[in-house]
DNA sequence: CACGATTTGTACCGATCGGTAGGATGGTTC
DNA sequence: GAACCATCCTACCGATCGGTACAAATCGTG
C-alpha cells in the first residue's frame, strides 16, 4: 500500500486507480483462482514487477479490488436503503442490483459471487472476505429491516431477519443468473414476484 | 467411458461409481479449479493414470461427476415438482433444496453453483455444462408451472417465466447462503418469506 | 505354467502458476 | 549537469498444474 507519494525518483507511469479497476473486471469476469497473474497484467497494462510493488501480491490486489468494488458497485444498492418505506427501500435495493448485475459497463454479475465461492483451500480465505462482504450488506439491510419494524412499516410479525435474508438470497441468486446470461428484464420480471411477499396476507 | 467390462486382464481394484462420488465431493467443495488432480486422486484413492485410463481427463471427470450430482441431488428437489397444486411443487421444490445445500452428508452449497460460475478461459466450457444444468431445472420448473396456470392453479396474470425464474434464483441464492455456513433453519425461514408472494393479491 | 490382456505404481513431461532479482530507464532535486 | 532514486523491464526462480511413458503386478484363459 503506497500511502504517501514520494518527492523523488522515477514516477509511475500508471494511475492507481485505474489499474485497479481493469483488474477488478478480470477478476469479476474470472474469478479469483481463474485470473491468472499474466491476464491481470495483460488486462492492467503493466508488467509484474510494477503490479508487487504497488500491490503487494495476489491476494491484496484482490482486496483491494473487492474494496472498490464495495464503495462502487455495492455502495449504489445499499443507497436504495435509504428509501423512506421498507417496502421501497426492498424495491429500490433488488432492482438496482437487477440493474447493476446487468449494466454492460462491467462483466455481468456480482464479483462477491463468482469471484471465489468455492476455492482451492490454500485461497480459503478468498471465500472468506467474499462471504464478509456479502454478510455486512446483509447486515444493513437486516438494520434498515429492523427500523421499519419499529415503525410497523412491514406486514405484522414479520421476521426482519428471514426478510433480510430473503431479499439478499434473491439478489445473489439473481447474480447468478446474470452471470449465464439472464437479461435485465428477466431479472426484474422476478423482483415483481418477490415483491408480492411484501403485500401478501399474513398466514396461508 | 469404459461401457463394458472386460473378460481378461487384471481387474480394477476400485469401484467406478464410488470414487466417482470422492470426486463429485472434492469438485463440490472447491469448484472445477479449486479441485487439483492430486487432490482428487487423494480423495479418490486411486492414482492418477488409473483416473485417467477411467474417466479420460479432469474435464471428462467432472462431466460425469455432474452428471451422477444431478441424478442424485437435484433428481430430488425436482420429484417435488409432482406435487398435485402449484403451491404445494414450489414449497417442497424450495423446501427440499434448503435441505439439500445443508445436508451434512455433503459439502454446503450447490454443485452446480459453486462447480465453477466463473473460470478462466481455458475452462469456459465448465461454467457453460453448469449453466446449461441449471437452465434444465429451471426449464422443468417452468413446465409444471404453466401446466398449473392452465389448470386455474396459480394468481391471475401470473407470469409463469418470472416465477420459475424468481424460484431458481431464490434456490440458488440460498446455495450461495449455504456455501457460506447458513444453517437449514435461516434458509426455510427465508422460504417462508417467497411462498407469501404466491398467495398475494395481484397489484400494489 | 505360460501367455495375453489390463491395471497398477513410479517417475517423469512441458507448461503455467505466483513471485522476485538486478540492471536499465526516466524523472526530481541541488 | 550530476547525484540521487523510485519505477520499469527482462529474465528468471521453485512449485505446481494437467497429463503421460513405461514397466511391474495381477488377473482370466490355454
Amino acid at each position: 500500500m503506497s500511502t504517501k507519494t514520494p518527492t523523488t525518483g522515477r514516477p509511475k507511469a500508471f494511475d492507481e486507480e485505474t489499474v485497479l479497476d481493469r483488474a477488478t473486471e478480470v477478476f469479476w469476469r474470472h474469478g479469483y483462482e481463474g485470473a491468472s497473474l499474466s491476464a491481470l497484467t495483460d488486462a492492467m497494462g503493466i508488467n509484474r514487477p510494477s503490479l508487487y510493488a504497488t500491490f503487494g501480491n495476489k491476494e491484496q490486489l484482490f482486496q483491494r479490488a473487492f474494496a472498490r468494488y464495495h464503495q462502487t458497485q455495492v455502495a449504489t444498492a445499499r443507497a436504495a436503503l435509504q428509501q423512506p418505506t421498507a417496502y421501497a427501500a426492498i424495491e429500490a435495493f433488488l432492482r438496482s442490483s437487477a440493474d447493476g448485475l446487468t449494466d454492460a459497463a462491467h462483466p455481468a454479475g456480482c464479483l462477491s459471487v463468482q469471484g471465489g465461492l468455492a476455492c482451492s483451500p490454500e485461497n480459503a480465505r478468498i471465500s472468506e472476505i467474499l462471504a464478509a462482504g456479502r454478510a455486512a450488506t446483509e447486515s444493513a439491510l437486516q438494520n434498515r429491516l429492523s427500523r421499519a419494524a419499529e415503525d410497523g412499516d412491514l406486514p405484522d410479525g414479520m421476521d426482519v431477519r428471514a426478510l433480510a435474508r430473503f431479499v439478499m438470497a434473491l439478489s445473489e441468486g439473481h447474480a447468478v443468473h446474470a452471470a449465464a446470461g439472464a437479461s435485465r428484464e428477466d431479472l426484474q420480471a422476478s423482483v415483481d414476484i418477490a415483491l408480492r411477499a411484501l403485500i401478501a396476507p399474513p398466514g396461508r
